[in-house]
DNA sequence: GTTAGGG
DNA sequence: CCCTAAC
């Protein structure tokens, strides 16, 4: 059902100003090592690592190297897009960027099937490689598709092709080769429709790529079962993106735990919780910062099974903490836009698959996101900075770099017509933060104009034709909250993720859609009939207070305005995204804000003037008693703004209007239970002196 | 665990 | 909504 007219906007890429950051750059002690691989995770891992970079690293890649890669898989199930190592055109991507752009649309890995050839060197530690694999997988490549100047570009691939891989984010792609013997095949089925298919024991092999980037190396390194990862960066010969070197180390040590002050729990069975904050390289790390086992056993079926994988990738700690933290503290509330709740406003359309399937396969397991974004995390941390300019070696081992400019793969917004610009920001910023992880603002721009008005709809601003939606563009710009956070000199880069409770709490991202469904759900028959009045709509109304009612207020709608990430970009594609928060993070969380609805002011005043106002608790059984997500806490505060509300002028009221009536209604409870409450006390203390 | 009140 | 003090 389509309750709003949308608009959807791709955005294909944008610039990203120059962001600081440093970063250790530890090197040769890169090394990934996956105790048992199995085909399981290959593909999924490695794309979401690939995706990661190219994420994070499309820019430079497309720079330093004048190619662009980008792994892309169409949510037309079966079929991997795997970019090739087509020459890109070199675009400065400057003003519009959009020229090109990566499309990660369903970005799943396509396991670089490496493997069985890999047997090699175990030599990874000076290695800037960054090819990540596992063993007995191979993937059937389905096409390579590459989007250059927003054209697509398909190509079809044979499994003996020779397929390239941008492991190391500094733009080089990897050789490897497909076996031919491919036989059986490995499907990922990725949320919707998307499916990897991976033929099982297709052997790639390719050890030693040279890395155009840097006069290094990258090397890939895989025997028997154990896969060396070794990442890292150098500064690109152009000499315009700084980049870092980032030495991961997935290793299988047990000694992990410790760097790591958390464990994840390897699943959560609630729904799919988004991560907290996407752009918090750290939490990334973090999760990383665990070995995976992978359950060695293919299936033959080829079903990767995310899920129940337990991963444990170690990362040495001081590769992985830097001071991205401190500066991505952002708060990210709706994560829905990246899973798509099940009230989504969204038509039923293309979303639907795209929301369904986070939940799906994927999602089920936490870990299932883990371990994609481990490879990610790996990959994003050596992506990140890219600026040109300097990158020096600081005491530390830590390399100070700003960020020139990097690409924000596309996204697709679907937001509706009468949304606001400031929603629309909103939105936009909530997508893109989620990749980014913060710190920036969004700027609209149409029609060459930038639209400073953010109360202005869309419609008003002239944005609601979609010939006119080429005129739209948006802008990162830095956000002026947080200036240039200098960047830790040691101190604060180096604490741990989880170890540092602050901050994260305002990062967990609060309930996911799922979450909220669930808290929808709780709220039916808010209202007891016992309760006495006409709560009938009570129950809907409830529904409106949830987070994201389909035809709720403005202000809701713009909260609902589904930002549709193109397909599997969501979740995995992201490893960005970070699947799931810390435990810590949850505790902490807070909640969604939940405004209540006329309906549910109605039962709170009447139950206020039955029982008073010192007897929260009881006003909650009373008329709130089904409503799980409304604490009598919450009556009592709720109470306190109406109380406040009714006292000003109207003019000064904000958010969905409470009849006046009511509104009169409070001040007379208010005064007389104030009243009584005075006499109470009153009498209370005559007694006391009596007694006395 | 509740209340009350400041943030 | 969160956090806390106070009960």
């Amino acid at each position: 059902m389509e309750l709003h007219k949308r608009l959807d906007y791709g955005f294909i890429g944008y610039q990203v100003p120059h962001i600081p950051r440093a970063t250790r750059s530890a090197r040769g002690r890169g090394n990934i090592r996956k105790k048992s691989d199995s085909n399981k995770m290959c593909a999924f891992d490695l794309l979401t690592t690939v995706a990661g970079k190219l994420l994070l690293e499309g820019e430079s890649t497309s720079n330093s190297s004048g190619k662009d890669r980008s792994v892309v898989v169409k949510d037309t199930a079966e079929t991997v897009k795997e970019d090739v190592d087509t020459p890109l055109k070199e675009n400065p991507c400057s003003e519009g960027c959009q020229e090109r752009g990566f499309f990660i649309s369903q970005i799943v890995s396509e396991a670089p099937v490496v493997n069985h050839c890999l047997s090699k060197s175990t030599d990874t530690l000076s290695g800037p490689a960054s090819v990540i694999t596992s063993s007995d997988c191979s993937e059937k490549l389905g096409s390579a598709e590459q989007f250059i100047n927003g054209e697509r570009k398909t190509e079809n691939r044979n499994c003996s092709t020779k397929v390239e891989h941008e492991l190391s984010g500094c733009g080089d792609f990897s050789s490897c080769t497909l076996g031919a013997e491919s036989k059986k095949q490995l499907k990922i089925n990725l949320s919707n429709d998307a499916t990897i298919t991976t033929n099982k024991r297709a052997a790639i092999c390719s050890s030693e790529f040279p890395d155009p980037w840097d006069r290094k190396r990258s090397m890939l390194v895989a025997s028997d079962n154990t896969v060396k990862l070794s990442l890292s960066t150098d500064p690109d010969p152009f000499g315009s993106f700084p980049v870092i070197r980032n030495d991961v180390q997935l290793a299988n040590k047990d000694d992990d735990e410790k760097s790591c002050g958390c464990t994840q729990p390897s699943t959560r069975n609630k729904a799919f919780r988004p991560a907290p904050r996407v752009g918090d390289w750290r939490m990334r790390k973090l999760q990383a910062s665990k070995y995976w086992e992978v359950n060695p056993q293919s299936d033959d079926e080829g079903h990767v099974n995310v899920d129940n994988e337990t991963r444990h990738i170690y990362q040495k700690r001081e590769n992985v903490y830097t001071s991205e933290r401190s500066q991505r503290d952002f708060p990210f509330k709706k994560r829905k836009l990246y899973y798509c709740n099940s009230f989504s406003n969204s038509d039923g359309g293309s979303s639907d698959g795209i929301c369904s399937s986070p939940t799906k396969d994927l999602n089920r397991d936490a870990s299932g996101y883990s371990l994609a974004s481990s490879g990610a995390r790996a990959a994003a941390g050596t992506s990140i900075p890219k600026g040109a300019s300097a990158s020096f070696r600081s005491n530390d081992s830590h390399v100070k770099l700003k960020i020139k400019s990097f690409r924000v793969p596309e996204l697709f917004v679907e937001i509706p017509e009468n949304a606001t610009i400031g929603s629309l920001k909103r939105t936009v910023m909530e997508a893109v933060t989620a990749i980014l992880g913060g710190g920036l603002r969004i700027g609209v721009v149409f029609q060459g104009k930038k639209v400073r008005d953010d109360s202005k709809t869309l419609f008003q601003a002239g944005i609601s034709h979609d010939d006119k939606l080429d005129a739209l563009g948006f802008t990162l710009e830095p956000s002026p909250s947080r200036g240039s956070p200098p960047l830790g000199p040691e101190g604060r880069s180096r604490v741990l993720p989880c170890e540092t409770p602050q901050p994260l709490t305002s990062r967990c991202s609060p309930g996911s859609t799922i979450i909220h469904n669930g808290m929808q759900q709780e709220t039916y028959n808010a209202f007891p009939d016992y309760s006495g009045t006409n709560l009938s709509n009570f129950i809907e109304s409830d529904h409106d207070s949830a987070p994201s009612p389909p035809d709720a207020s403005l202000e809701k709608n713009a909260a609902d305005s589904a930002l549709v990430p193109v397909a599997a970009m969501d979740a995995e594609a992201l490893a960005v995204v970070p699947m799931r928060k810390p435990k810590r993070c949850e505790t902490v969380q807070r909640r969604i804000r939940r405004p209540f609805s006329v309906f549910e002011v109605e039962a709170l005043v009447q139950a206020v003037e039955k029982l008073g106002t010192g007897r929260w608790r009881d006003v909650k059984m009373r008329a709130f008693d089904n409503a799980k997500h409304r604490t009598y806490v919450d009556l009592k505060d709720k109470w306190k703004t109406l109380v406040h509300t009714a006292r000003i002028s109207p003019q000064q009221r904000r958010g969905e209007p409470v009849p006046q009536e009511l509104l009169d209604r409070v001040l007379i409870a208010h005064a007389y239970w104030s009243q009584q409450q005075a006499r109470q006390q009153m009498k209370h203390q005559s007694e006391t002196r009596l007694l006395l």
